[in-house]
DNA sequence: TATACGATCACCT
DNA sequence: GGTGATCGTATAC
């Protein structure tokens, strides 16, 4: 992929790769939440990929009611409920029929930081957008989204965002990950360390 | 039908 | 570093 033109969404085919190449390639893009006409937006700074069958901590390790959308087509907004009060969401990845997504864990805040400090009620700034249920509290995504097509939506959507070099990329284990050593201590969350 | 728990966060010490 | 909030989902009965 070379360049990307800047305010359309990312295509289809950014999304139909490797969950864990598309985990590293959101970093630096534009996730865009349009809320009553108010453009919310934020560059996406953290990452995990999830797999199917092959990994022990992802939803569509198994097909059930609720990961079924991470067996269908790329590109598609797979939000899930948490905890009893957080929403997260996921960019679905893969080939259609190939489980994978990627859990947007955190974002730099950019337009409409005003709406973003409203909805977080008092949280301070460094603490607005820094985990996946804040930023969807922020962005004020819930499941109300799931399953729209990130390619083709005007409520929430990918663009383009600033490039972001390999230096910059810190890999880890994944957040919140149990079972064995393997599962565990896979490189598969992704950080975008701001220089 | 019932129950245990989670890809979290805020607030406490 | 520990814990409570709070409910959808998966799994067991």
């Amino acid at each position: 992929m070379t360049t990307l033109p800047a305010n359309r969404p990312l295509p289809r085919a950014f999304y139909e790769r490797d969950t864990v190449v598309v985990a590293r390639a959101l970093l630096g893009q534009r996730l865009v939440r349009v809320l009553s006409g108010l453009h919310l937006s934020g560059l996406i700074c953290e990452t995990e990929a999830y797999g199917g069958a092959d990994d022990p901590a992802s939803h569509a390790y198994r097909r059930t009611p609720r990961s079924v959308i991470m067996f269908g087509p790329p590109g598609i907004a797979y939000v899930y409920f948490i905890y009893g009060m957080y929403h997260c969401l996921n960019a679905v990845t893969a080939c259609d029929g190939h489980p994978g997504a990627v859990l947007i864990r955190g974002i730099f805040p950019d337009e409409g930081i005003g709406t973003l400090r409203e909805h977080r009620s008092g949280a301070a700034d460094k603490h607005l957008t820094d985990g996946p249920g804040k930023l969807c509290q922020a962005l004020g995504i819930t499941l109300v989204l799931n399953g729209v097509d990130l390619t083709d939506s005007s409520e929430l959507f990918i663009t383009a965002g600033e490039p972001v070099a390999m230096r910059e990329i810190i890999a880890a284990p994944r957040v919140g990950v149990r079972g064995d050593e393997e599962t565990r201590t896979r490189p598969w969350r992704f950080v975008w360390q701001h220089s």
